[in-house]
DNA sequence: TCTGGGGTCCTAGGACCC
DNA sequence: TCTGGGGTCCTAGGACCC
């Protein structure tokens, strides 16, 4: 006797952190709405009663759209997207700054509500989680409707389900019927629900993998599914091109994941306008230095220490290296993440204008308490580039 | 109108060791 | 002094996701 399909639910919470602003302004119900930019705009006024919001063709500067009401989706504007390219197609579009303070508050409200009937949860992130309803008691159906309603009354806020056999399926399930979708698909539904889709619906096939996919004749999972496994194999590779064929045919084993330890910690930053390595030295080297700084107070607040130092460089041309050293003995301390990416940056070269610098650590492990791989909290700081 | 910040996983070559 | 082979670590880059 063939075992019993798992039920597993993918729940996407929707345009989240657009959804968590009309909370707060419930005024702006209806218009379009972007949450993106890194800070408030100079010369917004914000009057009681009759607030002024700021509009996207008022903004200047580097951002992307974090998220977007359906009413901006509507006119174009998605997530992703530069802002100046957004305040071109929706320039009435009222702006606001991410509040990930906000975000997170609900985020954990949603997920604990989640978890009082179905604790087995996998963390996708602030907006996503995937649950393990196997072992749940009840209907399928009026289970996904219990947890959209606990959702909505812990946060006021709606969101999609998907529940389908697998995470695969759920994933792409979850995404059929938004906003406020609950959507349920058997093994049986997927020649008439999933084939249809174009190959991008799957997780897992990003922008390059589509545009080698369609130079092949395939843009449709259905056309995946039927495509000779051998074929795939040829162009992708022994690995992506089984996984690619069974994916196509709704085949994912993998289980949902209730816990799992960070690999990394990193800070980035985009400047403000290109910063020249020679010209700029001073200011970039404070930058540097701070991200140093917040990167181990990142480890020391979350208990870890790093042993592979890492940068990131980003030229103004877009072009992104990395170079990274390993340690001898772990380390959460500034000084010597500083050095060590001190170190990392020498080998390279600095001739050209940047556009963001970052910081990683990753070999993360937990310290031995009173080893002296947890150094005493506050170290002497190099403040100079090396030359 | 140029493209954020935080992650994960995979690949591949060279070093190094047995 | 012809070119073995496997395992693991380190490093760099890239695809992809939220």
């Amino acid at each position: 006797m063939a075992p019993s399909p798992r039920r597993i639910a993918h729940l996407d919470m929707d345009a989240f952190y657009a959804s968590v602003e009309l909370l707060r302004y419930p005024e702006l119900r209806g218009l379009p709405v972007v949450v993106g930019g890194r800070q408030v705009l100079a010369g917004t006024s914000h009057r009681e009663g009759s607030r002024e919001f700021p509009r996207l063709r008022e903004y200047a500067g580097r951002g992307v759209v974090t998220t977007s009401t359906y009413e901006a989706r509507a006119l174009g504007v998605f997530s992703a997207m530069g802002l100046m390219k957004a305040a071109q197609l929706a320039p009435e579009a009222i702006l606001l700054p991410a509040d990930f303070e906000a975000y997170r508050h609900y985020s954990r409200l949603f997920k604990a509500a989640v978890a009082t009937f179905a604790p087995r949860i996998e963390d996708r992130g602030i907006d996503e989680i995937y649950v393990d309803l196997s072992d749940v008691p009840g209907e399928t159906r009026d289970l996904g409707r219990r947890i959209k309603q606990a959702v909505r009354e812990a946060t006021g806020l709606s969101c999609s389900i998907g529940i389908t056999p697998n995470k695969l399926l759920s994933k792409i399930a979850s995404d059929l019927e938004k906003p406020d979708g609950l959507t349920l698909l058997a093994v049986e539904d997927l020649p008439a629900r999933i084939w249809p889709l174009p190959v991008r619906k799957i997780n897992g096939i990003g922008p390059k993998a589509t545009e080698k996919l369609g130079e092949l004749g395939i843009t449709a999972i259905g056309q995946l599914a039927h495509a000779p496994l051998g074929f795939l194999q040829a162009h992708f590779g022994g690995r992506t091109g089984t996984w690619l064929h069974e994916a196509a045919h709704g085949i994912d084993e993998r289980p949902v994941v209730t816990h799992s330890e960070p690999k990394s910690v990193s800070r980035e930053t985009t400047f403000e306008r290109d910063l020249h390595p020679r010209h700029d030295r001073e200011e970039l080297s404070a930058l540097f230095t701070s991200l140093c700084v917040r990167l181990a107070e990142d480890l020391r607040r979350n208990g870890y220490v790093g042993r592979t130092i890492g940068i990131k460089l980003r030229y103004a041309d877009f072009r992104t290296v990395t170079r990274d050293l390993t340690l001898p003995e772990p380390s959460s301390d500034a000084a010597v993440i500083r050095r060590a990416a001190g170190e990392c940056l020498r080998r390279l070269s600095l001739d050209q204008k940047l556009r963001l610098l970052g910081v990683r650590a990753s070999g993360l492990s937990v310290p031995d308490p009173g080893s002296p791989a947890d150094p005493p909290r506050q170290a002497e700081l190099p403040f100079a580039l090396p030359t």
